[in-house]
DNA sequence: TTATCCTTTTGATCTAAATCAAACCGAAGA
DNA sequence: TCTTCGGTTTGATTTAGATCAAAAGGATAA
C-alpha cells in the first residue's frame, strides 16, 4: 500500500483526449509510458511509402509507449479512437522510484514482456490466418479484454472503423464487411454497425483458431 | 572494462548445439537469455492444432530468451539450424549484478524495447507484405545482419530450409521457391539451393519496399 | 555404383481475398 | 426539409498465392 502512495504520487491524470487528437507522435522524445483510464487508442505507424500502419489497438486498462524505451523516442503515434482519458507515467521519475522499490522494475520488465508474447502472438495470426480467423481472434481478444475490466463479454461497441480493422489485420475494408456479414449469418454475432454482440462464443473461438 | 569483467564472469560458454539440438523448449522455466556467437537458430511456437509457425530466426551477434522474462517459462522453443555455439548469461545472476551495475538494468530494457520495435516492423510486413515484398526483406535482413558482424553483405549461405522461411513468411515452400527465381530472372540475386548473392542490392531494396 | 530419402523446382489448376464499381445509410449542416 | 459526405455494405470480376501433381537435384548409405 505504501508502494501504490509512491507510485501514485508521480502518476499525472491528464486532460481526456479527443476522438482523432495525438497522444504522442513518431520520433518525439520519450519521457513517459501511458495507462488508458477509459476509451480507446490505436497505434500506427507510417511506413517508407508514407501510408499509414495500424499497429494496435489499446482498450481500458492497457499501457502505451513502451515502444519509445530503445532509442528514447517513440516509434509510433497513437491516437484516440474515441474521447479517452489517460495516466501519464513520467519515466525518469520513475526510474528513480525504481530504486526505492525494487519489485517497480521487474514489473516493467513483465510489462515489456508481456507485449513481446503479444506481439508475438499477432505474427502467428498474420503470418498463418485467414480472414475470418483475424477478425474473430480481434473479437475474442477484445472481448477478454472487456472481461478482465468487469465489461460486457458479449455487448460492446467496435472502438475503431471498418478501415482501422482493415488496415490492422491486412485486409481491405470490403473483406471486413463481407466477414462480419458471414458470421452474423452462421448466428455467431449480431453486428449493426459499430455495436457488436456475440451471440456464439464457443462458435466465435472455433472461426479464431481455423474452423 | 570492469563492468565487462564482471559481466564475463557470470557469463557461460555452453557446448556447441547440432543442427536440430533445442536450445530451450516452451514452457522450459526461464532462467537465462542467450547469445548467439556462431550459427544460427530459430525459434518457433506450437499453435493450438498442433502445427509450428516459426517466430523468428536469429543469427550470430543475437539474443534470444527474453519471451520468457514474463511468466517465468519460454513462450517459444528455440532450436539450432546448423551447428551453432551460444552463450548462456543466467538471469538470477544477472538481476543480482544489476544492483552493481545500474546500466545494465538499462542494457536490458533497451535489448527488450528493440526486439518489440522488430517484432512490429514484422508485424508490418507481414500484414501489408506480398510474398516478393517479404522475401526481399528477409534477404535484407540477413544481408545487414551479417555486415553488423563484419561478414559479407552480398554473399552468404541460407542457414534456414525452404520450409521454414515459409513457415515464418506464411507463405508455401513453391511461393518461396518461385520467388527466388524470378527475382534471380531479374538479375536481383543469384541463388544456387542455400548459396546466395545479392547481385542487384538497389533493386533488392526496392522490391523489399513494394516494387 | 545404385537406391532411398529429402529438399527444391516447375507446371497446371483453383480459390480466397483484392480490386473495381455502385448502392446504401446515417449524421451534420444549409 | 433536402443535401452532402463519411463510413459501410453488396455485387461482379480479377489476381496473387495456395493447392495439387510431378519431376529434378543432392546427400547419405548400401
Amino acid at each position: 500500500m505504501d508502494d501504490i502512495d509512491k507510485l501514485n504520487r508521480i502518476i499525472q491524470r491528464g486532460k481526456p483526449l479527443q476522438k482523432g487528437e495525438y497522444l504522442y507522435r513518431t520520433n518525439d522524445v520519450f519521457n513517459a509510458v501511458f495507462a488508458i483510464r477509459s476509451g480507446a487508442v490505436k497505434a500506427i505507424s507510417i511506413s517508407e511509402k508514407g501510408d499509414e500502419q495500424v499497429m494496435g489497438f489499446h482498450l481500458l486498462g492497457e499501457v502505451v509507449g513502451m515502444d519509445g524505451l530503445a532509442e528514447n523516442i517513440y516509434n509510433n503515434s497513437v491516437i484516440a479512437l474515441e474521447t479517452s482519458s489517460v495516466c501519464e507515467i513520467p519515466f525518469n521519475r520513475l526510474e528513480e522510484l525504481s530504486l526505492l522499490i525494487p519489485t517497480l522494475q521487474r514489473h516493467f520488465l513483465l510489462l515489456m514482456s508481456r507485449e513481446i508474447k503479444h506481439d508475438q502472438q499477432l505474427i502467428a495470426l498474420l503470418s498463418k490466418g485467414s480472414a475470418e480467423m483475424k477478425i474473430s481472434t480481434l473479437l475474442l481478444n477484445i472481448s477478454t479484454s472487456n472481461g478482465l475490466r468487469h465489461l460486457s463479454t458479449n455487448n460492446f461497441t467496435l472502438p475503431m472503423s471498418r478501415v482501422d480493422i482493415g488496415n490492422f489485420l491486412g485486409l481491405t475494408i470490403e473483406t471486413v464487411s463481407r466477414i462480419f456479414t458471414r458470421l452474423q449469418k452462421n448466428k455467431v454475432i449480431t453486428i449493426d454497425n459499430r455495436s457488436i454482440s456475440i451471440t456464439d462464443t464457443s462458435a466465435l473461438r472455433t472461426a479464431s483458431s481455423g474452423a
